[in-house]
DNA sequence: TTGAAAGCGCTAACAG
DNA sequence: CTGTTAGCGCTTTCAA
């Protein structure tokens, strides 16, 4: 029967080693331990189990805790596996607020195949997590309606779905480009493009929407729009090009994300033109570093690590208490402005390039 | 004794169920899903109850196994908190590894703080962690000592202890320099400071370290060395400062890592003076967007997520065989020369600001 | 080669 | 208010 535990580290001490030194049985230390049944037990008995279990340097299992009772104080959270992004503020946010409400965090790093996803996330569920914060989801995700069908509570982080079928906590995106939009029209700006982003991500259709809605409160209409496939550079050098060479009459360019707004600013260079002066470009998030390129990026600033750190709050809530409402949460953005904007250049793009 | 499980998602096939599909008990399951117990049933018996166990659904549940084994498959990662660093490639290239191995990874972000670190891992043993991947350690970690002290497998990623006691995986950071001094000598630098990085850590020391020698070896010292407190922009503009204004004469600067560089980006912008035409700047660590600061960056790339793939191949195998040696990966490093470093101006600064 | 049985550490219904 | 008891789902010794 032999419990094969790691080499040596002595062998943690158990519920029922603190019963013996405290002079009672097994269930009254773990009814004096638990804050929820503790008003069960005398509070002489209490202050006894708890001195033992502090002298023994007693730790609760939290392994055999779940096995018994099914809940694990676990929390699974899915990120996009992309290293350059908003994910790792909304992560450090999510796990510490979970911690203060005496969660941990299982991260997992997932990549966007679907199928990988739901095996990723059988994972979690084998390991008892009592909810999941997903950073992944499309606008109709499948992962979100296996949730739903096995009552796995579940926090939808940055980008939401379609329909609202889980809490979530977003940006107001449409009101960032909405502010975008104002800031370029406010410095004179009417012919403006847009470098729109993945369309099946609520960020790249909100975005999109609102960059048309506000365009559409000033009157103007859009003077080119310009899908990117994902949020790289790469892809948004591409989708740049193709917006410069389809209206070469843009002085602006709003782009769905800093990543995508960056690329323009290769794509820009490479046509010798630069920024502002010739095109004024525009980001969304406000990631680490777009203060420093050059020209240092005006862009729409989230908050992503209080974007975690609600999201972990929702999370809490909605395991703790099973049918709240389904509540989002929407953040304001705000307008930084750098030096990548600036008023309109008179005239046509002349390319040097 | 009713076990509350969640809402309703219908509960999870247990072992019992496969073993009557398959009309053996179930030990005999249990034998047989397991490899490396699967030759003790006969090759008709494992092929039933794999039928069973498919048609089924089974998966086995790993908390009840962990009870009983003690054992999890499951690997905690602590990491620094902090966003813009190479933490996230390091994190998503152990965590893809670990899961080719079989494992599940509990990621930990935390402080500075060693008692609140202390206070993780200890959550994490409770979790039956089956071993720690470590990249906050300092030169001489407590965090070691108790993993060492509870033989719990544990390996270090990025930053190593002065004295090898547990497996490590880091960049050749003395190498690092050494590419760095002499591609400066190359281009006829002769007066170099270092922007060092924290001296706790093996990464602020070895660089340090590296510096030193790599002049030496060119029969030169040093003009100036500021150690900067944190790996922070901030404390790099501030280092930066003291250095310029301890040694007007230097040409060129090296700092420890990429973030010190930007900083000193800042006070050399502040100065009024351009690099690389006043001073010369070079980082270490290639983090992404590097390369579209003005003016992109010279540095020296690591590649982190091959470190953090490496770092789980070794915790793997320090749990997989107790007594495997303690074996340090050192990977190279690589020179990437962008527009921070050029040719040395003639004479000395003379500062615009 | 397989079944029986014990038990990992804990929680919760039940009885007192 | 507290002790007794059963058992969460699995692994492993022991006996057959």
């Amino acid at each position: 029967m032999s419990q094969q535990s790691r080499g040596g580290g002595r062998r943690p001490v158990t519920m029922k080693q603190v019963a013996e030194l405290a002079g009672v049985h097994v269930s009254t230390v773990s009814r004096a331990l638990n804050p929820a049944t503790r008003p069960m037990v005398v509070a002489e008995a209490v202050a006894r189990v708890m001195k033992a279990a502090n002298t023994l340097g007693y730790r609760l299992d939290p392994v055999a805790a779940s096995l018994r009772t099914g809940r694990s104080r676990l929390v699974g959270v899915l990120v996009p596996d992309i290293a350059t992004s908003v994910f790792t503020p909304i992560l450090t946010g999510a796990t510490a607020r979970l911690s203060t409400h005496g969660y941990s965090a299982m991260v997992a790093y997932v990549g966007a195949d679907a199928r990988q996803q739901l095996d990723l996330a059988g994972d979690l569920i084998a390991r008892r997590v009592d909810g999941l914060i997903l950073a992944t989801v499309s606008l109709d995700d499948p992962l979100v309606g296996f949730c739903l069908a096995e009552k796995l509570p579940a926090v939808l982080v940055n980008r939401a779905e379609k329909e609202a079928r889980v809490p979530a906590v977003v940006s107001d995106d449409m009101r960032g480009m909405q502010l975008a939009i104002d800031h370029l029209v406010a410095l004179g700006h009417s012919r403006i493009g847009h470098l729109a982003g993945p369309q099946q991500h609520s960020t790249g259709l909100l975005r999109r929407q609102g960059f048309l809605q506000a365009l559409a409160a000033h009157g103007l209409k859009a003077h080119g729009l310009i899908e990117a496939g994902t949020y790289t550079r790469e892809e948004g050098a591409q989708a740049a090009q193709q917006l410069i060479d389809g209206h070469p009459e843009i002085t602006a360019i709003v782009a769905a994300n800093d990543l995508l707004a960056l690329g323009a600013y290769d794509t820009v260079r490479e046509h010798g033109l630069t920024c502002p002066h010739d095109i004024a470009i525009i980001g969304h998030n406000d990631m680490p570093l777009v203060d420093l390129v050059q020209p240092p990026l005006t862009t729409i600033r989230i908050s992503h690590e209080e974007m975690g750190r609600q999201a972990a709050d929702l999370l809490q809530q909605t395991i703790e208490s099973a049918d709240s409402p389904v509540r989002n949460v929407v953040l304001p953005p705000r307008l930084i402005v750098r030096g990548s904007t600036a008023a309109p250049r008179k005239g046509r793009i002349k390319s040097k390039a």
